[in-house]
DNA sequence: CTGAAAGCGCTTACAG
DNA sequence: CTGAAAGCGCTTACAG
């Protein structure tokens, strides 16, 4: 490789000292330097293609501008667009972020930690976290900043993006019920993470507001289209009149349809199933999918806002943000059978 | 946060020079170091919580241990698995990848690239290739070792991971010719993408094979839904007699037949439309999409081995390596109407 | 086998 | 407003 231009170079173009182009090249520091010399710095800067090396500037501030994200698996459609949203928003601060796929196991998630630690990230964002977590405890052991997205734990003070369910699960059930569904199931997700444990309990707590039995509850160990398939199947086995399935994610749900065609029976026509999150294209699927759209985008660029003022310092404070998601009503829904 | 163990603080814990723990902690230099030192050092460092600050060795070296990645868009999904493929393969080799997306906006580009210069990559991965490249020349004229993936650019002696689009585009029509369509229609990627622009080539040359006119082409400006309706609608302005449109990609694909809705036509009993690339869930959707299938994963992680070779300096040979693709033949074509 | 020194490219407290 | 100096935590060529 070419030799790099250093502040150096540029500063025996202009005839002032190093430390003079650190501060002109500095937003913060400029102000403090004439305007002719600014002007004079960064046309030669320009000139001869001076970028800085931040490396060097992270080990002199001792920051890296860098921030660790952990996600079960880019290839699951949810993730791509939170992480998107952390992106956009570290990059438009000047971070840069790693993101490492744990695939939902402890071993890569420790490792990954490390991994991070080692590259001096100043915070993470997590979206795998258990409602009890070994990560979430080792960022605190360490003085480690992050925020949760999605996911979060059963413990106080921390500070995390996720959405409530207890609305999402309820505008599902509203719209089934107000169908003529009554003998509604539930397929739900993992529940040693908190979605799939909260969206059980709202399910169970919303059935029981509606005066229905809310236990017909089968449970998924992933979230997973093959899972999904499983349940329902088991689900069907167990019940052949349910008329409607509330799966815990999309994922879920397109498995209970696949199910739903191996076994004969017709979506919507015979039996009504919604899904959670709004994944990618799930809308022009046939059926169209009925499900509670999550705002994936936005729950990553606002922890990540959160974490980068924790970072700052500006915000210490914990808080947890429940987004509201929406109920958007496609095909996988009708009227119930008689 | 903490302050940090330095080497300062191990070495002066054992009573030794803190080169002397710089070599006892590192793999290659280990074993100019006594077996005893070495031991001391290592038992000081784990008491002592001590693990290396990569920054500063990475200041030191100039090496870094990551490697660089555009592309155009996270959320567009064809590049998930390709990521994945990348990701998997770096960190096996102890490399840490950062991504950026650049909306295939060349500032954003150039910018990132220059962060990532800064960051002092070992490395790119380019999935943004024009025919003609900044990118590429700026790599080239700063000897960054990189490899191409998917898209490649028009000049020889640079390493590239690519499909073979003139298998590709001839399976399609083959299978298309053999329904019995003759007005078939092509629309085409942005041409300066070598995929955009090698696909419509091989379009033309195997109509022309086929004793048929190959001059039925609309152009999309980007690899979009949106742009790929708005080709449909001129190409049936154009022609409303053709039976089957070769759309670029599987994007471009799926807004024809949105077109094809709007129109009042259907697919496959009007017309036939098939997609490029296999993306995630166009086996669901309706009609289920008859499509080129591209190993994203496998090119992603191929790319990076050579990659991680040409860093190495095990491998300075540029190759193009043409990944073969499959037809995938599902709901959207069917035999031309009369 | 080990130490002492130099230096990677920046930033910033201290002077003036 | 600008310069000169020190130093962030490492690595490594040079001595011994």
């Amino acid at each position: 490789m070419k030799r790099k231009v250093t502040i150096r170079d540029v500063a025996e173009h202009v005839g002032v000292h190093h430390s003079t182009v650190s501060r002109a090249l500095s937003p913060s520091k400029r102000d403090k330097i004439s305007p002719a010399v600014v002007k004079k710095v960064e046309e030669a800067a320009d000139e001869l293609g001076y970028f800085p090396n931040i490396v060097a500037s992270s080990l002199k501030q001792n920051r890296s501008f860098t921030v660790g994200v952990l996600i079960p698996d880019l290839t699951n459609p949810l993730f791509p667009p939170m992480i998107r949203g952390i992106q956009d928003t570290g990059e438009a601060a000047g971070y840069t972020v790693i993101t490492a796929n744990t695939d939902d196991e402890q071993d890569k998630e420790l490792n990954a930690l490390r991994i991070m630690r080692g590259r001096a990230i100043e915070g993470m964002i997590i979206t795998t976290a258990r409602r009890e977590d070994r990560i979430v405890d080792e960022c605190i052991a360490n003085d480690i900043p992050f925020v949760l997205v999605n996911r979060t734990v059963d413990q106080d003070g921390i500070s995390a993006v996720i959405v409530d369910d207890d609305h999402g699960v309820r505008s599902v059930l509203d719209h089934l019920v107000g169908l003529g569904h009554k003998r509604i199931a539930h397929v739900s997700g993992p529940q040693h993470a908190s979605t799939g444990f909260g969206r059980a309990q709202a399910f169970t707590q919303c059935m029981t507001a509606h005066d229905l039995q809310g236990d017909l509850i089968e449970p998924a160990d992933k979230y997973s289209i093959e899972e999904g398939r499983r349940a329902f199947t088991r689900l069907f086995a167990r019940d052949k009149k349910l008329t409607a399935v509330v799966a815990a994610n999309d994922l879920l749900a397109l498995g209970c349809i696949d199910a739903t065609k191996e076994l004969g029976l017709r979506v919507p026509e015979n039996i009504s199933i919604t899904g959670y999150d709004d994944i990618q294209f799930v809308d022009r699927m046939s059926p169209a999918l009925t499900t509670v759209q999550v705002p994936k985008y936005e729950m990553g660029a606002l922890a990540t806002q959160k974490l980068l003022d924790m970072i700052a310092g500006d915000d210490s404070s914990a808080s947890i943000v429940r987004m509201q998601p929406r109920l958007v009503v496609r095909e996988s829904t009708a009227a119930a059978s008689a």
